[in-house]
DNA sequence: CAGTATCCCACTTGATACTG
DNA sequence: CAGTATCAAGTGGGATACTG
C-alpha cells in the first residue's frame, strides 16, 4: 500500500489523522482492539468481509506506525495477539466518536426499514 | 468510486460510518466545510493536494449521501457553494475528534522533529 | 494457527484538454 | 468559475495455494 498520500500542508490535522487511519479496515481493527488484545483468528472472524490478506497487510501497517503492537508465542501452533498501544489508544476519541455515529446511523436506517415495510 | 465497500455485519457502527466518511478526502472537505459555507474554488484552494477532479467526484458522492448540499448561483461566471446538511453537521464529533488528535499528532512530529536538529 | 506468495483484473486516480 | 471528458497508468484487493 502506498502510505504517505496527503502531505497535510499548512499542517491540516485531518489530513494528519487520516495519515494514520486511512486504510481501508484500520479503523475497525483499532475499534476491536479497544475491546482488548485479540489473536489473528479473531479479528478474522470480527471482521468477514475482510480478507486475511488485507488483514495481515492493515495489521502491518497499524505496526509499522505503531498503533499495535504485536505478541508471538512459539508454541505448536503458533499463537499471536495484537493489542493497542499506548500510542494507539490516544485514537479511542476518535473511534468511540465514529462508533457513536454509526449507532445513530443505523438506528436511522433500521426505522427507515420499518417505514418501508410499513409502507408495503 | 465503488460504495459500500462495508457490508456493515453484525451492524458494526464504525463500518457504518466508514460507509459515509471513507472517501479519500471526505472528511477532509467536510472539516472544512464545518468552517462555513464554501465555493468550489475555495476548496480547491485549501485541499491544493487533492485534483480537481477527485474534488469534483468526492463531493458527488458527498452530495448523494446528503452529508452536504449546493447551490448555484447562475450569474456569469457561474458560481457554486458547498455546505453541509444539517445531517452532515452530526459528522461534527467525528470530524472534530480527527482534528484534535491531528493537532497533538503534529506537535508531536514538530517537537521530534526538533530533537533531531538538535541531535545534528 | 497465522500468516506469505503469486497471479491478475477492476477500479481509482492523475494528466491533460475542453466547455457552458 | 466550476466543472466534465477522455485516456492511460498504477494500485488495491480478491482468489487460490502454500508454509513454519
Amino acid at each position: 500500500m502506498q502510505r504517505h498520500i496527503y502531505d497535510c500542508q499548512q499542517g491540516c490535522p485531518v489530513e494528519s489523522t487520516l495519515q494514520i487511519i486511512s486504510g481501508k479496515w484500520k479503523s475497525v481493527i483499532i475499534y476491536h482492539l479497544l475491546d482488548g488484545t485479540k489473536r489473528f483468528n479473531d479479528l478474522e472472524k470480527l471482521m468477514s468481509d475482510c480478507s486475511r490478506r488485507m488483514l495481515s497487510l492493515q495489521l502491518k501497517e497499524l505496526l509499522a506506525d505503531g498503533v499495535i503492537s504485536k505478541e508471538v508465542f512459539p508454541s505448536v501452533p503458533v499463537k499471536t495477539t495484537y493489542s493497542l498501544t499506548e500510542f494507539g489508544r490516544t485514537l479511542e476519541p476518535v473511534i468511540s466518536s465514529m462508533e457513536q455515529w454509526g449507532i445513530m446511523y443505523n438506528q436511522l436506517h433500521r426505522s427507515q426499514a420499518s417505514v418501508s415495510e410499513v409502507q408495503k
